[in-house]
DNA sequence: CGGTAGATTTCGTGA
DNA sequence: TCACGAAGTCTACCG
């Protein structure tokens, strides 16, 4: 990684045309062919940027950052006045993020035990395949009724409109005219769930802590 | 900002867990509490990081990092093993970024010419308003007749689906029950347009460069 | 390489 | 403060 703190003026055109003024800004360039120009403020993001693949020429005072395949325009210019430091690190191979994701072991946990998503459902399958895609779950209720399941983090009008879709493909087929849509999630946005119940489509709140807990009940985090 | 190169150990917990094993890597701390953990490899995303706002504690060998505001319990832990460089630059206030968004620009230029979205039509009001949010253009055609379109700068299927749902509401509206639906984009994808064409809906491709030089065909841009 | 779904999305805006 | 929609979204996955 190559971090250079210089004076410069950016230049950046593209699906956009941005321009940053000449100050100290910070330059990173990863090995992988990312470009960040950082400044003090402005959090997270970087002020301008370009993700690889990348191609980048570098002359005296100036460096220009383009994108190698596709068709795209995007050009970043990077106009330097003065260097206050340019220097290389060799990180080597930070081994893995090891993180759980919260959607896939909600799928997980839920998949455990459907009746959180609803009284007397029973698991059929996860991952049930429709020609758009596959529905987490699909389960049967207590009168032997299909009911497909989504499961979101949070529950927005799109999560509302993708099980939609799922459930015009799914009632399509012989035998699962009926098939009735559930929405998991750990929040539902007010407008989500009005769509839904405009559509029939039943919301159901899920506590990730509590599903961990009823299938663990002496899980410890981070144990020593 | 800060920049520290260092031998260490990242562990986030909050929305997900996540643990990063020891390992050189760069570690940035802007003004305004921004914390973000790079790696050489991963492209723009920082591997681990904190928005602000944040409150940091160090002490030698440990630095944690929580969210100050907020019921919210993150908290970025990074145990330091050794520090190989540790910089501070006063950036000073890099002046504000200049740019162009240009959804909004699309809409001003379309407002100003609505017979780019359809021959004839001519405008009503932007941001015409519904019970679940504002349509970007109402416009009227040779006959008349009601015309809803929507500006987006990549057509996609979701933009498809939010027309739908404002045209369900906009012909629930005595008097505008034929309202039509227009979708105007830079471009379109194949399936926007498979699903836009069987509900009915139009698709236009517009060329935001031809629009810009209509309305001012003496602009130059950049001009010193 | 194109399209889709997920993200600790982040970020802005309006109620 | 909350909620929703846009973003140069970015990124992983799959065909």
């Amino acid at each position: 990684m190559r971090l250079i703190v210089a004076r410069c003026e950016v230049v950046y055109s593209g699906r956009l045309s941005a321009v940053l003024p000449e100050a100290l800004r910070l330059l990173m360039l990863k090995d992988d062919g990312s470009v960040m120009v950082h400044a003090d403020s402005g959090g997270y993001k970087p002020q301008n940027w370009m993700t690889p693949p990348t191609v980048i020429e570098e002359e005296p005072g100036l460096m220009v950052v383009r994108k190698r395949a596709g068709a795209s325009e995007d050009r970043l210019e990077i106009r330097i006045a003065e260097v206050v430091s340019d220097v290389t690190h060799d990180m080597g191979e930070a081994a893995a993020l090891e993180k759980h994701g919260v959607e896939r072991e909600l799928q997980e946990l839920l998949a455990d035990r459907p009746e959180s998503c609803g009284e007397g459902l029973r698991l059929v399958r996860r991952e049930w395949p429709t020609d758009i895609g596959p529905v987490d779950l699909m389960c049967r209720d207590d009168g032997d009724g299909f009911v497909a399941v989504e499961i979101k983090r949070v529950g927005t009008i799109e999560a509302v409109e993708q099980l939609t879709r799922y459930l015009e493909r799914i009632c399509a087929e012989p035998g699962l005219a009926h098939c009735r849509g559930v929405l998991a999630a750990q929040t539902v946005k007010p407008q989500a769930r009005a769509l839904a119940e405009a559509r029939g489509i039943a919301c159901v709140t899920v506590d990730l802590a509590l599903l961990r807990g009823e299938r663990e009940p002496d899980l410890t985090l981070f144990a020593a």
